[in-house]
DNA sequence: TAAGTTTGTTACTGAGTAGTAACAAAGCGT
DNA sequence: ACGCTTTGTTACTACTCAGTAACAAACTTA
């Protein structure tokens, strides 16, 4: 019988397994929640693997964020693409995408908006990470509404800034059942149109 | 000189005095950055003291969150009774006060999603008082826009209660700062004269 | 005044926390 | 084979957490 292993593994694999256990447990249960040594353990790593590659928990928690945030782009693209310069079909699409995600199990609400409920401090470094995100979205939204042609591209920027966040909202506390979620796409056509119409 | 008193504090008072430091901190700093032992500093007390009166600190919780919940309807009443049978002004006039609250120093977001995102156990009692508090939420708004007498009140308080979930939202990222939230109340008052005049 | 009850105070338990020191084993270049 | 760097492993520090035991002081009622 061959004696037990120690299999090592490149920083490069580390990182990615390490992430991908931090991802699915600050999401799913919260940062406070999670431990370093749960994100460890659900990672099947050692502590100091972890601490090699990220000098602190708030490390890790920026380091899963600056993930979260590729993959909010990642989306917004892909729902955007569906519809090529038709910014009301894009917006309209990317609300129906949201409401499916939002519908989901696994979906927690936005996860920039649950980090900000447990860092209150707002020169803390994840804080800014947040803000800096959220003016990303902002500008995304703006320049889509300002490439509809409306009267008020800012007014309706806003006003879906609030849709979506309120959806996100609603999907902590109904979960699956949020029939207010399944209106959503309905709900912005509505307001788009208003804005177009005048 | 006398000597140093030990004053002692009835069950009634002493409840209210820890409720008060519990309110401020939980909803300040968030439920699990706060222990029990900040609580008691706060509160002036001494631990056994708080104990006595709440068996847990979920029991602590849950009292803190029962009192906001008072709080909302409180507010939600003033708002209302500024405009008797008039929907329509009660709703914006409801939107207008929440922004005034939602652009202040102290706010921070809708204690109730902040509780959801540090508790995503859906059996938690936790949980299921802010179910329960959205579910009402839900109840006051179609009722407004029943009596509103528009073609789809559903689907007007559904889009009310996104609208109020985004403007909580927001305030946690942009503080008083929130051009959204400044805008909140004209929004409202289209979406609701689109459902109007159809 | 005497007995019973409520409150204040101290000190503690046991479990969990972020982060580190120290050394062993594996891989790599020469 | 030789050092050098990277990774695995164990054990630890110093601290914070929720909750409690035990007793002393104050108030209440008789």
């Amino acid at each position: 019988m061959t004696e037990a292993k120690r299999p090592r593994v490149p920083r490069e694999k580390a990182q990615e397994i390490i992430l991908n256990a931090a991802e699915e447990l600050f999401y799913q249960e919260g940062i406070h929640a999670v431990s370093v040594d749960a994100i460890v353990e659900r990672a099947g790593m050692n502590k100091m693997s972890v601490y090699r590659q990220f000098s602190s928990k708030t490390d890790l928690i920026l380091a899963y964020m600056t993930r979260k945030q590729d993959v909010f782009w990642q989306e917004w693209e892909e729902s955007i693409a569906k519809h090529p310069n038709r910014p009301r079909e894009q917006l309209i699409q990317f609300f129906a995408d949201l409401a499916e995600r939002a519908t989901n199990e696994q979906f927690r609400g936005c996860c920039f908006i649950n980090v900000a409920v447990e860092f209150p401090d707002p020169v803390h470094p994840v804080r800014e990470l947040v803000c800096s995100h959220q003016k990303r979205i902002r500008n995304a939204f703006l320049d889509r509404t300002t490439a509809l042609g409306t009267a008020n591209p800012c007014e309706l920027a806003y006003t879906l800034i609030l849709l979506m966040e309120g959806t996100y909202a609603d999907s902590q506390t109904y979960g699956t059942d949020s029939a207010a979620i399944r209106m959503v796409p309905a709900i912005v056509e509505k307001v788009l149109d208003q804005a177009l119409h005048n």
